[in-house]
DNA sequence: GATGAATGAGAGTTCATTCAT
DNA sequence: GATGAATGAACTCTCATTCAT
């Protein structure tokens, strides 16, 4: 789908977001990092909307793999928020500078088409996580005293904020084992009783 | 402290930040929204970043003055949570474009005075959430089986969380009053027992 | 109406267009040859198109100004002829560059704002061209055993190619002398009898 | 003489040209058309300059074969310049892109190459008129009152502006047909008499 | 306090062209 | 014959900032 160059491309215009913030992703950037020639992006990409545009695809994409993946199987709706968030943090743990644009949508403001589709994201995987919660509502696995929107706002809020924090700390632990605590605690508070 | 100017110039800053992103803050669109010329502006502030400074001087101001409040009040724990969310909801409904700048770390990376600004006041208010959820758990107002980072997190995420949902929704719901129903599930979830 | 630096661009790039065509209208050409940075040209025009829509409508104005003059006088349709060409031929000797730009329609092709404004411009000038020659008609001054219509076109493309004529040939030659001859035959061509 | 890539280049060329004006054709635009790669144009000509030279000769052959078959048949001034304005006529009715370039000198200015050739043209092609016109004088057909020369301009003219009216009105009225009145009338008014 | 004019640096993008395959 | 990848030069335009007035 994606030639080696787009892919490079990508990545590499991921890392400078995440070093240099998006006022860092440049062309002229891209270009010395790969060490080619500003216009030989041009061959790749039609202009760097679209090169933003894959990079939100590539977010979609994963996270939509992951949500889904989670939905669709049968275990337990605990078993599958566990999941979830465990695979996030492997995202991240496996691509870090995956956090600055996923969890940034203020970055693409002002771009009509990026805002747009961070926002179909967005409001996706909300709908999935609020679906697992009332389910596991239903099985009696998770308290009912709070409505599912509500605790899909706080286990979500968590997830981002946990994230947000280890890459403020510039990864200074790991979030995996940090993750999987902060896991452990978001399914005492949710569960019933 | 501030000339009215100096005020006016952060006040359309702000405004230009929401409206358009960080990209959008310009030294020409500042101007063109007062109504004087580029340079003026310059009599103002030193340059842009001061600017930004003086956006995240009065950011951190009103935060810390929301937090410190609580915590040297004698009221207890979940009152001053509770505060907490109150004060917070009310400064957005007061003037919705700080949210794209208080929740928006990212907005700023690039520039290493305003990154280190952006952390001290996140660095700040965690330690503050967090102690005054220890007090909680100390007097038996909060539960305790989940410490008290975790709960900072899972407490200040949905805030957060929240914020930019109403946010994103072109402040289409009313932030006081859904942002009241979500602080009373909030308060189940952490309240002992 | 137009500022002296205004003034100065317009005339440069004119000046630029009738020496190395359209293509050589370039912003660091018109900065070149003025002595001033590029973007310092942006100061007085907000784009390049403004600029090219300065000369047509300076154009526009003047080529109105000898249409309607010549329409609203008293004299006959011949004389009327006779001063819009000699008129003509002043303006060309005064401001030869203007010449590349006047009977070069194509040169425009490619910004609808610009082909609209030359195509209004051109029918204008038509419809009064026609009116003259058939109230000369009427007076009989001028030949009706062809029509008013053909007969325009006659007169202002002989006027057309012989300005064409002595652009190409360098402006090597007198307009305003060798003009004042060609429009004798001219005259004689479309007189009664 | 030309292979079939070559015509069809070319042809594609003049139809940008037409569409776009000089500043539509680029390569990547051709090659677009087309339907192959940037590149594979260089195989069949050597640069730019080469195509615009190819669609010059073009113009150039088919102006001269209309221009000399009329010098040298035997048939009267007056049925030459009626022949040749029907053959004009003709081919733009046939291609109505080639005007865009025939009568549109400056399109070339800024290489020397190519306006040295228009030029030729031009100037070959007013002698030659010139020519029909002075033996239609000493035959007594056309009237001697005006010089050869001036009504050489004039029945160029009129052809010139004739048909870049068609072209400017979209080709929306009949050239052929139109074309024809405009010559009768043109006939009249050279004629002796 | 404010302005008009200017600027160096740099943005994204397009151009004609080349070269290895 | 054709292509994919690349490039140097040039394009229009925007940026934060300065300076004389």
């Amino acid at each position: 789908m994606k030639t080696e160059r787009q892919q490079e491309i990508i990545d590499v215009a991921l890392r400078l977001i995440n070093e240099k913030g998006i006022q860092g992703l440049t062309m002229k950037n891209i270009s010395r990092e790969i060490g080619i020639s500003e216009p030989a992006i041009y061959r790749h990409f039609e202009n760097k909307i679209e090169i933003l545009l894959a990079i939100l695809d590539l977010f979609k994409e994963s996270t939509r793999e992951i949500f889904e993946k989670e939905l669709h199987s049968c275990i337990s709706a605990t078993e599958k928020i566990e999941h979830l968030f465990t695979r996030h943090f492997e995202r991240f743990a496996g691509n870090p500078s995956l956090v600055s644009v996923i969890f940034s949508e203020e970055l693409f403001r002002g771009e009509p088409v990026l805002m747009k589709k961070i926002a179909d994201v967005i409001d996706k995987n909300a709908t999935i996580l609020t679906q697992i919660i009332k389910q596991g509502q239903q099985n009696g696995e998770i308290r009912d005293d709070i409505s599912a929107d509500h605790l899909a706002v706080t286990v979500m809020g968590s997830l981002r904020l946990f994230v947000k924090i280890w890459q403020f700390s510039g990864y200074s632990f790991s979030i995996k084992e940090d993750g999987g605590k902060l896991l452990t605690s978001v399914k005492i508070l949710i569960q019933k009783n």
